[in-house]
DNA sequence: ACTGACACGTGATTC
DNA sequence: TGAATCACGTGTCAG
């Protein structure tokens, strides 16, 4: 899927969300034309322009980390920077809910039908196996997802 | 902790850097001129003052969204505002997987022990059931429109 | 010294 | 219209 690929193209695409701007990215090479190392003032704007393009990755690191977050959210109600993290907090929220509701409901049914074979012993508090398997998760940080989720790549 | 040490008025050369701007709005200045104040340039300042004020407001909602879902989710690596987004995703992705795997658990007990009268026909999609309570939660979105969505629907 | 992260003000744009 | 949102460049500050 790989959306927001920007510099100029996927105008159609991200006009959903984003405000096309874009445009000025295509433009800065003029910005850092030529760094002249023996003139003071081309270091001083090669420095410059070095920081404008090192904010830039950061802005659109950034940005595409909140896509990928709003691709794991199922039903954003609206495309907003905000509203997208606000329903993230929710999603994770009701998750949460879920786990421990099915958990609950596990504990009856073993409670009350055939021998537990299983290995729960510390399913009191519900998120610890989620948490484990999280951090477990999160030693490399490239390809490792192996969910469904495969195209995210919200590595590096 | 914040930091409010600003007050730069060296306005000149903010405007030396625009050069790729001004390109597309050099003829924008005559569209801001229709204010038939008597003092244009009071209403013009006292417009880009709200401006700034909106745009603060709205920095400062977004920087507490992020601190809210940097509070539900665990185990927070860095504090980095693209890290706790990274980290909420994992923590999403780690909360399916657990979801699936307890659903699959509670099937397998189900199909052990008693009469299964849940619906496990569809439990491929593991997250269906939390989706739901998750719609339910939220009630006041309109209509839900489903176009712009659906084109997400493959990676989760 | 230098990189990375962040808040700020500002022009542009959409609804 | 006007309010809301966004990307951008810039200054600043910590490691």
């Amino acid at each position: 899927m790989e959306c927001f690929d920007d510099e100029y193209t996927n105008y159609w695409e991200t006009n959903m969300f984003l405000q096309t701007q874009e445009l000025d990215s295509y433009f800065d090479e003029a910005i850092s034309a030529y760094y002249d190392s023996s003139s003071p003032d081309g270091m001083q704007s090669s420095m410059a322009s070095k920081n404008i393009v090192s904010e830039r990755n950061r802005r659109k690191k950034l940005n595409e980390r909140l896509y990928a977050l709003r691709s794991v959210v199922p039903n954003i109600t609206k495309m907003d920077k905000a509203s997208i993290i606000k329903d993230a907090i929710g999603y994770i929220q009701s998750l949460n809910d879920e786990v421990g509701r099915i958990q609950s409901q596990i504990s009856e049914l073993e409670s009350n039908g055939g021998m537990s074979s299983s290995n729960n012993a510390n399913f009191g508090h519900f998120d610890q196996e989620a948490t484990t398997t999280y951090c477990s998760k999160l030693k490399r940080s490239t390809s490792f997802i192996s969910s469904p989720i495969e195209v995210l790549e919200v590595s590096q």
